[in-house]
RNA sequence: AGGACUAUAGCUCAGUUGGUUAGAGCGCUACCUUGACAUGGUAGAGGUCCCCAGUUCGAGUCUGGGUAGUCCUACCA
């Protein structure tokens, strides 16, 4: 083996391996376990997100795999629609084309073309990850069986009446021309101002303080052109002669009325509010309670129509209505109209003020522009009917989140659901399965084939699919069981569906968690005809940050990329890489002062076993990781400690009798001790493998590693081995622990840090008598109550006192670590001789002594520096060694400790309260703690006297 | 505006039903290249567990209030 521990050396040969062996398909034996994957954007690469939840389930699923069952990882990606969209989009840009020139069809095929491309990117980065997926299995949400499954969904929603098709207000994003759900727009807080206009009274009516106008206050002065009202509260006294009166709209000259609703309130601006049902979504309510009529003004691009659209409340255009809009707006943008209409209504005289305002401002998540509220014809799911099962299915426990607390959240979403907009006026998608003769009226079927049949539309009659693609979540929706074969095939989904857990952020909840579970439980039921959840958890992972708590992203110059974690990079590579693409391209300069701060010298390679140890150890149960790179510095150097570990028990063990063949052994005491922590350390990574403690399971892994294998186990093996007396049956006993335990321990490890196991495995399994190909088949180690050995435990626990003490004593009086010490112990019991005597030999080793020698009581003892181990006393003699004044220093510092202490328990011990209700056991410990303090400090205090007399 | 979450060492974070001497990694100090490992070893320093009150024999942990921060939802034109 190497000397130091190389990642890039052995990753990538056990990966293929691994894969060409079909190790990562289900055994077909054992109960079944799967999740499935939330597919990652197809065009898109891997990040932080992605490499830490995708760590989290392959530790899950390498486990359940190790412990014998069917085990089953789905993968796949996802078409992204606009993303992928805009991606393809912005290519054609560079040739100074749109995806108009191109036509529909040669522009599918140019994304297409872009998938095959860039479509493997993502997925050679999760092999470098060490994923085990089955990758014979890999689903795209555009293939044929999956955009069939949409399909049949969309068609058979519509039949039950769940699919409906309507005119209404939604989300329209004018950069992208498309509708976007609710849920792809931020609302940010942005400056802007409050325009205050006059809006002439009409037929001579007046305000209570005389004025023949009154004022409305709007953020958006554009909406104006389609004014079709004025609403007052109708407890505003100050207004309530005016309802039913009459107002001119300027510019235009339309007559609104006044009407009274309650959802004004009179305490903001003047009181009246302008009421344009057809560019808010609270005025098109107000709008519809009061009949006003919706009055569209803005086309696709949010420009200024040429003449105005009238509609009714259900959708139809109202013909007779006078549309004209005033001069020289049509066709200017929604922005340049607002400063055309302020300028018009100032020349008028009507601007009657404006005030600094901060509000709201709605974006597209993906486009950046101001969204525009507009009225079209869009499909659109019924959510409630949908939703109850699922509310049902989390409230009974069918689906349990982890942590519990996301079921809040789960539920205040739920339980004020609105109908889901699907229709995306896009190209890239499943385009929507309804098709439309000449009079607009639409026919919804699986094909047109079939729409005709069931129609009897003859061939003679032309027919057109709708434009329109849907949403990219509804066919993600469908992801855990349309990737099973559904609707085809049912033999997988009775499998492996429902699947055990879904691992995923909360941000998803909504987009994804919620719409999956709504459409798996009405399309998917159990045998007994109830509906099937899609998965049985939930586990929600925190968000990861940066080392600041920033959210990583673009435009901040923060990102990490987990391959450059793995692989390592240049200072020089990180900055070209975080300042090239930019949308704004002024922020390189502080992008690369950032990065060059926080990485002057670039990114170690750490290979991945120590990023997925670190990320493991990084699932906690917040909701935000910071991600320090100092975290995964720390966890290589894990990585290195268990590579020399090995190299040290296969120095010892290769060609050696490690007890494989059977043949007598005798353990000793650190053998037994060792076996004993590995029993507890297995029940507690089980455990935790329950509990989705990942946290607490790679600390247990590192403490028992590092703190018990290798700093004690290790150490306490080599007195043995060196010992050229000891017998066969005894070093025999030593090399087969020594391996076992390592052998134990890849395996355990092997979940969260799948390479190093696989190649250190290789070169132990015949050493540890284990037979397979791959780590990654061999059984989970399984605790064994019979090899607790509590007494092997106490024994070590006094052995490591005695010799932490004489280090201490080292360490303390400066006496160099390797010079042997003689040492005297005094006032020890029986169990203290004992210990002595089975373990000289380990003491002398590992505290470096030269002699130990047992006094009694009564022996007077030489000058010494001391160290309690319980009632036991364990000297070193000063002579020629010591230092007065070091030692007393040392002394006192113990001693205030001990008095401390003892103070305070004494003071629990004299509550009467305490003692009268504490239970016996809590009380008992109290007392048996004070009763050893005291002697302590008697010692101690024996000691100090001892050096006062001497100085 | 409503709701949720967070506050523990210099930094990033654990602390499971209230009962230890409040822990880990990184960083820091001193010493050490000893035959697995300097990506290391040994020994240390470092905490008013945000503040106030309450429940309790006992609170980092439970309750109420406050402060600070983060996020989500809904928004007043």
């Amino acid at each position: 083996m190497e000397k130091t521990y190389q990642p890039q050396a052995i990753e990538g040969k056990h990966y293929q391996r691994w894969e060409e062996n079909h190790w990562f398909q289900p055994s077909g034996e054992g109960s079944p376990y799967c999740i499935m994957i939330p597919p990652p954007n197809v065009t898109g690469s891997l990040h932080m997100g992605h490499a830490f939840q995708q760590t989290i389930m392959d530790a899950l699923i390498r486990y359940h795999r190790m412990q014998g069952d069917n085990t089953l990882w789905q993968t796949g990606s996802d078409h992204a629609g606009i993303a992928t969209q805009m991606v393809v989009e912005r290519e054609l840009a560079r040739e100074g084309k749109t995806r108009h020139d191109l036509g529909r069809d040669a522009f599918i095929d140019k994304v297409w073309e872009w998938k095959e491309q860039s479509g493997n990117t993502i997925t050679s980065q999760m092999r470098r990850l060490g994923d085990s997926v089955d990758w014979t299995r890999e689903r795209f949400t555009m293939d044929d069986g999956l955009s069939n499954a949409v399909r049949e969904v969309f068609v058979q929603l519509y039949e039950e009446d769940l699919i409906y098709r309507g005119k209404r207000l939604v989300n329209w994003d004018p950069k992208f021309h498309t509708a976007i759900s609710d849920l792809e727009v931020e609302n940010k807080e942005e400056q802007g101002s409050l325009w205050h206009f006059r809006y002439p009274l009409l037929d001579g009516a007046k305000t209570s303080d005389g004025k023949d106008y009154i004022v409305v206050a709007t953020t958006r002065p554009e909406t104006m052109l389609g004014d079709t009202a004025v609403a007052v509260n109708p407890d505003d006294e100050r207004y309530t002669h005016l309802i039913g009166k009459e107002v001119e709209l300027p510019l235009v000259g339309r007559r609104l009325p006044i009407v009274a609703d309650d959802y004004v309130d009179s305490e903001f601006g003047t009181g009246c509010v302008k009421i344009t049902p057809a560019h808010d979504f609270n005025d098109y309510e107000v709008g519809k309670r009061h009949g006003a009529t919706l009055v569209n003004i803005l086309d696709q691009n949010a420009a200024v129509l040429q003449k105005a659209e009238a509609y009714t409340y259900e959708g139809r255009p109202i013909d007779d209505f006078d549309g004209t809009l005033p001069d020289g707006y049509g066709g200017l943008d929604r922005f340049e109209a607002r400063k055309k209409i302020i300028a018009d209504f100032d020349a008028l005289g009507l601007l009657d003020s404006i005030k600094d305002h901060t509000l709201m401002v709605p974006r597209g998540d993906r486009s950046g522009a101001v969204i525009e509220p507009w009225l079209t014809d869009q499909w659109y799911v019924s959510a409630k009917p949908l939703a109850e099962p699922a509310i049902k299915a989390v409230e009974n426990g069918d689906i349990e989140f982890v942590p519990k607390q996301w079921e809040n959240t789960f539920f205040s979403w739920m339980r004020d659901i609105q109908d889901w907009c699907i229709s995306r006026q896009l190209w890239w998608g499943h385009q929507i399965p309804a098709w439309y003769d000449k009079d607009g009226h639409f026919y919804v079927g699986r094909s047109e084939q079939e729409v005709r049949e069931k129609h009897n539309i003859g061939d003679d009659i032309e027919l057109t699919q709708d434009e329109d693609v849907l949403d990219t979540w509804f066919s993600s929706a469908l992801w855990t069981f349309s990737t099973l074969g559904w609707p085809e095939r049912e033999d997988l989904v009775k499998t492996f569906h429902p699947t055990d857990v879904l691992v995923t952020g909360f941000d998803i909840i909504f987009f994804w968690v919620a719409r999956m579970m709504m459409m798996t439980q009405h399309f998917i039921k159990n045998d007994d005809g109830t509906p099937q959840v899609p998965f049985k958890k939930v586990y929600v992972t925190g968000l990861i940050r940066d080392e600041n708590g920033q959210k990583m992203s673009k435009s901040k110059g923060n990102v990490i990329d987990p391959i450059d974690l793995i692989d390592g990079i240049s200072a020089d590579d990180l900055v070209a890489k975080r300042t090239s693409g930019l949308m704004q391209p002024k922020l390189a300069q502080k992008i690369e002062k950032n990065t060059r701060k926080a990485f002057p010298e670039g990114m170690e390679p750490s290979g991945t076993d120590a990023l997925r140890f670190t990320l493991t150890s990084l699932a906690t149960q917040a909701r935000d990781i910071n991600f320090d790179v100092k975290r995964l510095e720390g966890y290589r150097n894990f990585c290195n400690k268990i590579w020399n570990a090995a190299r040290y028990v296969l120095m010892n063990t290769e060609g050696e009798d490690c007890g494989q063949n059977g043949g007598d052994v005798q353990l000793t005491l650190a053998d037994r001790w060792i076996s004993s922590r590995l029993q507890r350390l297995e029940a507690d990574v089980h455990r935790h493998f329950e509990n989705y403690r990942f946290d607490l399971m790679s600390q247990a892994l590192y403490e028992f590693i590092w703190n018990e294998y290798c700093d004690w186990y290790l150490e306490l093996s080599k007195p043995v081995l060196w010992d050229d007396n000891a017998s066969a049956e005894i070093k025999r006993g030593t090399r087969r622990t020594l391996v076992r335990v390592l052998e134990a321990i890849l395996r355990l490890a092997h979940p969260i840090m799948p390479f190093i196991t696989e190649e250190i495995w290789q070169s132990v399994k015949d050493l540890a008598a284990r037979e397979g190909d791959t780590i990654m088949l061999q059984p989970f180690p399984q605790p064994d109550e019979n090899k607790i050995d509590q007494q092997a435990e106490a024994d070590i626990e006094w052995l490591k006192g005695v010799i932490v003490g004489v280090r201490n004593i080292r360490g303390e009086m400066n006496i160099a670590p390797g010079k042997p010490l003689p040492v005297l112990f005094q006032k020890g019991s029986l169990e203290d001789k004992r210990r002595l005597e089975e373990n000289e030999n380990f003491l002398k080793t590992l505290a470096k002594l030269e002699s130990i020698t047992w006094l009694n009581e009564d022996d007077t003892a030489p000058m010494s520096a001391t160290q309690l181990v319980g009632h036991l006393k364990v000297l070193v003699p000063m002579a020629g060694l010591i230092d007065v004044e070091a030692e007393q220093a040392r002394l006192t510092k113990s001693l205030d400790k001990a008095r401390k202490d003892l103070e305070r328990v004494e003071g629990k011990l004299k509550n009467e309260n305490f003692v009268s209700k504490a239970p016996e056991q809590v009380i008992a410990k109290e007392r048996e703690k004070a009763d050893g303090l005291a002697a302590t400090i008697q010692e101690l205090e024996g000691q100090m006297k001892q050096l006062e007399e001497l100085a």
